[in-house]
DNA sequence: TGAAATTTGTACGTATGTATA
DNA sequence: ATATACATACGTACAAATTTC
């Protein structure tokens, strides 16, 4: 049994720190998802209820959830919400000894293109006598192994 | 010899389009880049400086360097200005056969930790046997054919 | 089906703080 | 020490997508 921290909503924002607002709100949302007390899947406040709650500016609602976007922590839907983006299972991926990956941060016209969340890095695989293949870095684990061309 | 587009500075902004203004100037900056119009380790104008040249607000020029810090093309430092990066040299890790690369974006305290900047993956490599290696994922590549365990 | 409310996105403005040149 | 340049933080207004009624 996973336990729910009951102070998670209780953390405050201390304006006398020299943290900027929008990390100290990104900080908790953070922990508050880690915690599970905001599941993978769920829908956080929203942005004006996040300002009042937490006593600060949209604006700086705004940016901390730009954070958690970059993260690949969640992501958000115009009209909709913001939700916690389900991580996905890893498959594992072998390379073979001519094998190369490199990984980079895709474009936005290449997330649009590919259908890929803000925050999340781009895997390019090259085989030797095959096109690139380009994933979604986080579907993916990388291992040796593979069998040699 | 590489040409360098003598119409860069001339791309103007189109406010009847919906693209946003931040995306435009992303765009053009990211072209200009491209083109080695705005070589890697020069400043880039200051924010003050592209709003006026462009006729945009400084607002929306800031939103357009936060979208190129994210791909990792350009990095800003505070009173400085932002630059265009340098893309390191890659070196090459291999593989063996029980080893596992797992890349995912780092967060705040993690990049200012590594000193990594802002818009670089970070790959998490895993050796039987030894701790975890975390490296920035733009410094290497990854090839299978390594030393099998 | 359509209208209204909700929610996020864009774009601008001001003021002040902080690091660098 | 001054000026420059980026960072934070607030505000307003309206646009656009979604959800709700």
């Amino acid at each position: 049994m996973r336990l729910v921290c009951p102070y998670a909503a209780r953390v405050e924002i201390n304006r006398r720190s020299y943290v900027p607002l929008h990390i100290q709100l990104a900080d908790i949302l953070r922990r508050r998802i880690r915690a599970g007390d905001l599941a993978a899947g769920s829908t956080l406040p929203t942005e004006h209820q996040l300002a009042t709650t937490y006593g600060i500016s949209r604006d700086s609602v705004r940016k901390a959830l730009a954070v958690l976007r970059s993260e690949g922590v969640v992501m958000t839907t115009r009209g909709e919400g913001t939700r916690v983006r389900a991580v996905p299972e890893r498959r594992r991926i072998a390379l073979g000894p001519g094998d190369e990956v490199v990984i980079r941060m895709p474009t936005p016209e290449e997330r649009a293109e590919i259908g890929i969340d803000e925050g999340v890095p781009l895997a390019v695989i090259s085989r030797p006598g095959e096109p690139d293949e380009i994933v979604p870095a986080d579907e993916v684990k990388f291992t040796g192994g593979g069998a040699p061309q």
